[in-house]
DNA sequence: AGGCGGCGATCAGAAATGGCGAAGGGCACA
DNA sequence: TGTGCCCTTCGCCATTTCTGATCGCCGCCT
């Protein structure tokens, strides 16, 4: 029993007529009589009765009509949805993201997916810019957000924004710092980062020209520990603007007033894995929510 | 897209393996994958990731695998209906009833017609001997019971049973009838039947052979009407015995007390017809309910 | 009553399709 | 680096399916 047994066996049905049957199947009216015989042989029933006039239902053949149209309606039903899934994307997207997600506006960005492609599951996954890397190598993650430098050699990354910094001190500091050069901060306690990560190397870039190499007073690797060591009167580091002006505010801390390099918020994907719909897709919901100044800066090109 | 094809879908997707489901299908490895792959086309969707390990379902694989379930589903439902059906009469039949419903124990008739074939539904129709037998000629009652003789030319027929009769008078004669002979009665007015009904033909071998030929004072087609032109005191009539002695009771006729000829309860059916299931069936269930001495009397042999 | 037209069944030959075994390439695991 | 497993591809064969012609049947029209 096949589908186009089926098919022929309701149109003959709904024609009354094996001939007429015929000229809509585009077949000849012997083919679909040889149908309609091995299809009655293997069910092991008289579905029409012949006349001169045509062929009608049997009562049993009734009976089994409503069961093959549900049959060839579950198959078109299955067509449909195959169709709509070539044009679609659908599966799960794993998206590292290095800091905290309200600067990332990853509800915006779930709303845009969501929106375009529903059938995308995206997964958010709280991470840091020393583990996104490997981790979108490796492709636990298919894409994810980082901190600069853009350029990663082996991996398609875009620039994305430039994110000022700001250098922030414990909120008691407040005589020590005003008016203090970048020498004098440096004589100061510094709550470093570990070196695998963006902030070590801005402040390496900050400080590492200066002839006193600062005092490191601790290492940590998330920017929530940074935060809070400053609030606990630990030393001075490195926070985003947005981050550093909010814990001022706070009264948790001061910003120096200096001038700080910005730092470049970035996207990677796994070079070879650019082309893919999926791939590509995340990126341009990315672009479209970040809109970079050159949308294919970084080593997209190299 | 055949059902062959999705067969092997969901084969695939179980075992995750082409070459296991190959085993499991009875069928070669390069058979299946050629089958998926003309599937995949079809689609214009992936439907599984091919690896060292196996095959595994895509994601838009997944959405489909429950739509190919469903098709599956729907056609084995076809098949069992089928299987049930190959068994079991359906359809209708149409009955010619001669007499009342209650006296051919219709109900019964049609409970265990109910108990045995509930696919088919009977159309128990009321008519008269002389028009049922022609109906089942025509092919417009496809069974009927008839009032004997029970030899018809034609027609397959069986004797069910022999019914007794009785003349029956008007109730107010009961000095006239009482001790009277059939010579007699023959004098008094009769209500005749028309000259096709049984009844008749059964008067006339009642009264046929005395010299007076009866005063016919009216003909009527049915026992209703027989009964009623006896209650209004029109003259005598035959009766089946039951009948008439239920109008004695209710006080609307006398039971002459003479020896009266019983008359044959017959079925019949279309000669042609009589191998059919529907038909065999019917007659069997007849016979299981009127269990006539010789199962297969009458001009059934013939 | 007889001929005509339409319908489905059947048949032989042709076309298409599905299946098989062998060979090939990729990947994991040892 | 080699071995084994797994899916794909290829050429060939067997089977199925389709086609066009023909037949027999029945209803309808003349």
């Amino acid at each position: 029993m096949e589908l186009y047994q089926l098919n022929t066996f309701v149109r003959i049905a709904d024609e009354g007529s094996l001939t007429r049957a015929a000229e809509l199947l585009f077949t000849s009216q012997p083919a679909i009589s040889a149908q309609i015989k091995a299809l009655e042989d293997e069910l092991g029933v008289t579905l029409f009765e012949r006349s001169a006039r045509g062929m009608q239902l049997t009562a049993k053949g009734r009976l089994l009509y409503d069961h093959a149209l549900s049959t060839l309606d579950a198959a078109a039903q299955l067509k449909n949805q195959a169709q709509q899934l070539q044009q679609e994307l659908v599966g799960e997207v794993r998206i590292g993201v290095h800091t905290d997600f309200e600067f990332m506006r990853i509800g915006e960005l779930h709303r845009s997916l969501q929106t375009r492609h529903p059938r995308v599951s995206p997964h958010f996954m709280q991470s840091m810019t020393a583990q996104i890397l490997p981790d979108i190598r490796r492709g636990v993650l298919d894409g994810g957000f980082f901190f600069g430098p853009c350029h990663v050699a082996d991996l398609a990354t875009w620039e994305l924004a430039e994110v000022p910094m700001r250098i922030v001190a414990p909120h008691a500091w407040q005589e020590r710092i005003t008016e203090a050069s970048l020498e004098q901060l440096t004589q100061m306690p510094w709550v470093y980062t570990s070196d695998s990560c963006p902030f070590y190397q801005l402040m390496q870039t900050v400080l590492g020209d200066l002839e006193s190499t600062p005092r490191r007073v601790a290492y940590c690797d998330s920017e929530d520990a940074v935060r809070e060591l400053i609030r606990a009167g630990a030393g001075l580091s490195l926070l985003r603007a947005d981050d550093a002006e909010r814990l001022q505010a706070a009264g948790d801390g001061l910003c120096w007033s200096g001038d700080t390099p910005a730092i470049s918020l970035c996207f990677a994907v796994q070079r070879q894995r650019a082309g893919e719909p999926m791939i590509d897709a995340l990126r341009s919901l990315v672009f479209d929510l970040w809109q970079p100044a050159q949308p294919s800066a970084g080593s997209a090109r190299g």
